[in-house]
RNA sequence: UGCGGGAUGGUGUAAGGGUAGCACAAAUGACUCUGACUCAUUGUGUGAGGGUUCGAAUCCUUCUCCCGCAGCCA
């Protein structure tokens, strides 16, 4: 694991012995589902426990019942454990309530806190701007006892949301804004998905985050860029409270990803208008959705080694996640025969009713890789793109009078073709090379071109969904010039082939197995397939050089 | 015009006074029973100006630009 500045920190407390251990945490909002951005926290929470030896627990950041629920838990545990990590313990924030409301009676008892009566826009208003310094509520020299009766009545549900607040007593005039006398309880009557109905009063996050940490044993509290401006409150809040052992937090950049979007707001909004089929969405860079796309967990946590940890706002490549899904799947992918748009091929001087096997290998990449068999018989598919009748200069797949191999099987020859009216061809018929079974030519004539087939009869019919990026710009973000997301959608984000001609052995495709489809790319059986329908998903594609070199000799005819 | 951050090739990230490196992307070539993989090669960078120093991405200074902050969200 390489190095980053957090970790220097880290290293240079336990050397300075402020602590002497490292303990973390990971605390989602159980407001939705984790994302890409999520994994790269998750893998520097978790990193950081266990390169120091220590413990990173899950805790469910739960302060504001009107967002969260419990139907979310389970999926962010679900996604953390598919990653590949282990929390110490399954916390939650709502599990502190008590000690984080004794706190705020300590507070209030050392004369740092106060029961405000203003009205949300008159706090508003009285906080000043970023320029000016706010000015002190009316409220804010009351009495301790008088605070304490109200925060105690306010706690015992006497009045209603947003009749008052409990509020920091820092300094209006700090040009910190979130020193101005932050909120730190408010009144809400609902029902917490944990605490049921015990409380209307609820902590915010300043204030019951860095307690919680503290409360946990948590050294390193790592968080994201935009909690930088809170670290002076949170620090606050711990003296104030005179914890003998304070957390530290330590932020970094969020992960950026271009044609992505990593905003929770946008991506339900995604969900709701039915642009995708749901959270996991193949398309979507939700855990899930990346699950089902096909994405490993091992590509997932290299991509997240490999963009490293700053404090710089930077924006990914996409292709770096690709290249890490590739990466990964080309080492372990079983090959598999497929024929995504089929044209059929019949190799008329080969036998009638004759069919036999041929081997390919299971995994070229493995040290010695075993064979399995593929059945060949006079009539395969091959793909359409992989037949032209006028072929431009570089081509070397089949063509009239061409040669080439077929996968593992034999060498053939274009001796015809038929066409429907509106030139489409139907059929291409072929003669083989009897003497070339393997694909080997009897001659040791060289054949550049292999193409990837399917034995007709032996085929099996497969729906295969491909999926491309969800969005036409890199930032779909972007809403100047009037725009919004809706604006970016790729209309060829998902394309469905209906028939597809599969080799029998894909039958037994189980959820979770990555193929390489020869030629094609990575795919994976989708979770909605069943025995009569099957459907795969295609993770990512393969790298395809000769797509670039027929885009340019286009453009250079063009 | 407040406060807090940030700036290194196209992208991301190293170099902590001593040869600006790595990865992705791009390009070229080799290999190839996957136009994949692999291998080789190439180009492109320290935001700007001043200073300190034998020597500066790094230290000092001035400036520029970018991001975040005015929820009873997290």
């Amino acid at each position: 694991m390489e190095s980053n500045f957090i970790y220097e920190a880290i290293e240079e407390d336990l050397r300075n012995g402020v602590y002497d251990k490292v303990q973390t945490r990971f605390p989602p909002e159980p407001n939705g589902y984790l994302h890409i951005g999520h994994a790269k926290a998750i893998c520097i929470d978790f990193g950081a426990a266990e390169k120091f030896g220590g413990v990173c627990n899950l805790r469910l950041d739960d302060t504001n019942p009107t967002k969260e629920d419990e139907e979310y838990v389970e999926a962010i545990m679900e996604d953390i454990k598919w990653l590949g990590f282990k929390w110490g313990k399954v916390l939650y924030a709502s599990d502190y309530f008590d000690q984080i409301h004794e706190c705020a009676i300590k507070l209030i008892k050392k004369g740092l806190a106060y029961v405000d009566e203003l009205s949300a826009d008159e706090i508003r208003e009285y906080r000043g701007t970023l320029t000016e310094p706010g000015k002190e509520s009316p409220y804010r020299n009351r009495p301790v006892e008088e605070s304490l009766d109200l925060f105690m009545r306010m706690t015992n549900g006497e009045f209603e949301n947003g009749k008052m607040v409990l509020r920091a007593k820092i300094d209006m005039a700090s040009p910190n804004l979130n020193m101005r006398d932050p909120v730190i309880y408010r009144i809400l009557h609902a029902r917490h998905h944990r605490t049921g109905d015990k409380w209307c009063v609820y902590p915010m996050y300043d204030f019951a985050h860095p307690i919680s940490d503290t409360l946990e044993g948590v050294t390193h509290s790592l968080c994201s860029l935009e909690f930088e401006d809170h670290r002076p409150l949170y620090n606050w809040v711990l003296e104030a409270l005179e914890f003998p052992k304070p957390s530290r937090q330590i932020e970094f950049a969020r992960l950026n990803l271009n044609y992505t979007l990593t905003s929770k707001r946008k991506c339900l909004r995604l969900v709701n208008e039915k642009i995708v089929s749901g959270w996991d969405d193949p398309r979507m860079s939700t855990i899930s959705g990346m699950r089902r796309r096909g994405y490993t967990p091992e590509a997932i946590r290299d991509f997240c080694e490999r963009i490293g940890v700053s404090k710089a706002n930077s924006v990914v490549d996409f292709a770096l996640l690709e290249h890490c899904v590739r990466a990964d799947l080309n080492k372990k992918a079983t090959r598999a025969m497929a024929v995504l748009k089929p044209v059929k091929v019949i190799i008329e001087n080969y036998p009638e009713d004759q069919t036999e096997e041929v081997f390919i290998e299971v995994n070229p990449e493995l040290e010695n890789s075993p064979v399995r068999p593929v059945p060949f018989s006079r009539e395969i598919y091959i793909e359409e793109d992989d037949f032209m009748i006028d072929p431009p200069k570089k081509y070397f797949r089949l063509s009239p009078g061409a040669e080439v191999r077929l996968k593992g099987a034999y060498i053939i020859k274009c001796t015809s073709y038929e066409t429907d009216e509106n030139g489409k061809v139907t059929i291409i018929r072929c003669t083989y090379d009897s003497q070339s079974k393997g694909g080997n030519a009897p001659d040791g004539r060289k054949i550049k071109g292999t193409l990837h087939w399917v034995s007709a009869k032996h085929a099996i019919d497969a729906q295969v969904n491909l999926y491309d990026r969800l969005f036409t710009v890199p930032n779909p973000s972007d809403e100047s010039d009037g725009k919004n997301l809706l604006d970016y959608i790729n209309k060829d984000s998902l394309v469905v082939l209906n028939n597809c001609k599969l080799e029998p052995y894909l039958k037994d495709a189980k959820l979770g197995e990555s193929f390489q489809f020869l030629r094609l790319g990575y795919f994976c059986l989708d979770k909605d397939s069943t025995e009569d329908k099957l459907i795969f998903n295609r993770t990512v594609s393969l790298k395809d050089s000769w797509a670039k070199i027929s885009s340019k000799e286009e453009n250079k005819n063009a």
